[in-house]
DNA sequence: CTTAAAAATTGACTTTGGTTAAGAAATTTA
DNA sequence: TAAATTTCTTAACCAAAGTCAATTTTTAAG
């Protein structure tokens, strides 16, 4: 299942064979029940992750009301807002499955850095695709409109909609279960 | 007027008073005029800039519509999606008044990264600062409804009302021109 | 200074999402 | 399996934004 990490970062990086064995040697994996809340607001973010199997969600709250950020499923890297940074989290993480995720935190980081310095620079390269999706998705975001964002979401990740209750897919298209209600009925006489 | 970088980078990072000299002395400062557009989609961005004084627009262009990402004024970054990466430009950059900006090029920071390594580390903050400022962007774009971005605006950027054309403000609150007006309209009822 | 062009406003009408409330369907759990 | 809880759907009504079109105001150009 390592191999999984070592695929998604050699897209991005090119990793020499000795760094890929130091990152197959010290990665953790763990197992999560649906419903493990990995990070709450308010909690300062020490750990980071990287989907396995399962899917974990960040959302925050706002005015009594979950607010979905992203889905993170296989194959995707969960870094928190904030991760790193010592500052309270604005958000929640949790497994909306059961879940294997790697582990990795603040601390085994900074030992990572000291011993093999080239991996200071792979996460930055990492940071900045993670950067460049997030600012993908706020500029998809404000370009569309509910509607748009439904049928793109059903286009790029289908499988998310056997996997997420509906109430978290509407909060995550930014409008309310009601409203995705009638948007999918509206849909279906088209 | 380089002072302004200065206080921005040790606003966010710790400079040692070499490091300062050198960014002073390496700094490149040009004026541009009202219209000059910066960069084009489709273009690769390989040019960063500090507005020192002025404004630049950030947008793109849906369905032949422009819709604005983002205002950069006095001492702020710009930072186009995709500095550096190599790959084509999706957004314009405009500066929508004269301005003075500070002219930064990959080619340039490639050397003084060779030349001041602990540079790399102070690009990776200020990269980190603005992934913060810009997910913090877009959870409060989601949080919020048009007038209550308009609102927010108001009190923490009032001076951009009396620079920007009202249509690109519409666009950067993620509505029609004419639904601006009406907006306006009806905050003066209340 | 006048004219032309661009930007902002207004009105009528449509569409879409929010709200509230009720009920149906699906999922959990005891 | 039955009961309880959660999730989803539907309806009626309201508010806000989109659309189209016309007009006024402002700005820029000659």
């Amino acid at each position: 299942m390592e191999n999984e990490i070592i695929k998604y970062l050699t897209k991005h990086t090119s990793l020499s064979d000795e760094l890929i064995d130091i990152v197959i040697a010290s990665t953790i994996i763990k197992n999560y029940k649906k419903g493990t809340v990995l990070l709450r607001e308010g909690e300062i973010s020490k750990e980071s992750y990287f989907v396995l199997k399962g899917c974990v969600r960040s959302y925050f709250i706002n005015d009594g009301e979950e607010r979905t950020i992203e889905f993170y499923t296989e194959e995707q890297p969960v870094l928190p807002i904030g991760y790193g940074k010592g500052i309270p989290s604005g958000q929640y993480l949790e497994c909306i499955e059961d879940s294997v995720l790697t582990l990795n935190t603040t601390e085994h980081e900074k030992e990572m850095f000291l011993k093999y310095p080239q991996f200071e620079s792979i996460c930055r390269i990492m940071t900045e695709v993670m950067m460049a999706n997030f600012q993908e998705s706020f500029v998809n975001y404000k370009i569309t409109n509910p509607e748009e964002r439904y049928l793109f979401l059903q286009k790029e990740r289908p499988y998310l909609f056997q996997r997420v209750p509906q109430y978290q897919l509407a909060s995550y298209l930014g409008i309310k279960p009601e409203s995705l209600s009638r948007l999918r009925k509206r849909l279906n006489r088209k």
